[in-house]
DNA sequence: TGAATGATTTACT
DNA sequence: GTAAATCATTCAA
């Protein structure tokens, strides 16, 4: 038995143009494709978090908030808003809804599905780790995105999201968001229980 | 110009 | 369990 081909026709941009919990739910389960030098690495999105400026103060476009770094969430939907934080670790977010509506979703963890090598190689861990791509961070350093994917349409050949098998999807409070006291508690995490390669809950 | 800080990960006690 | 690594972005002055 071979392994069926993979469908890795991206999604329209109606998929992202939708309210932002909307979209941040039907990510769970979809396909991430990223098309590298090295080749195509493709994993299967488990974690994904909600942020809705500008009334969400865990949001960087809290209040409207329009600069270099944010002026891409105020965008049309299907692009990409890639950030750095704590001086070592890119965050890969989907901008969604629509232009004038900085919202966007976060994707938290994926569980690797094709090009494990090259994947292993940027990470420095074996394949079979589940430390691959179980984090923000992990999974932009094992596909290899950084801020030259900031602003990229997803509705290109680079970078986007493909149809996946559908799955069941719980919903919990934001990790690493405290700091905006009431808005770290909305449910606006989704993920899907039974994949070992959702992030570990915060300490 | 300068200081504070963060949508994290990793290593160490 | 706690802390260090490390720098772009933001805000105050």
């Amino acid at each position: 038995m071979k392994k069926p081909v993979l469908d890795l026709t991206p999604l329209p941009r109606a998929f992202y143009a939708r309210p932002v919990l909307t979209v941040a739910r039907a990510c769970v389960g979809k396909l991430l494709v990223h098309y590298t030098a090295e080749g195509v690495i493709v994993g299967r999105i488990v974690e994904t978090e909600a942020y809705r400026g500008p009334e969400d103060r865990a949001a960087h476009s809290f209040g409207g908030r329009r600069t270099a770094r944010t002026e891409v969430m105020f965008g049309p939907a299907g692009h990409a808003y890639v950030f750095f934080v704590y001086g070592m670790h890119y965050q890969f977010n989907i901008v969604t809804t629509g232009a004038g509506h900085p919202h966007a979703v976060l994707v938290r963890a994926v569980e690797p599905v094709a090009g494990l090598e090259h994947m292993a190689k940027r990470r420095k861990l074996p394949e079979t780790s589940r430390e691959l791509t179980s984090g923000p961070g992990k999974l932009c350093q094992a596909f290899g995105i950084d801020k030259r994917a900031y602003g990229l349409d997803l509705c290109g050949r680079e970078l986007y999201l493909a149809h996946g098998a559908r799955t069941k999807t719980q919903t919990s409070a934001r990790i690493g968001v405290q700091y905006a006291a009431d808005w770290a508690e909305k449910p606006w995490r989704f993920f899907d229980p039974k994949s070992p390669y959702v992030s570990r809950a915060r300490p």
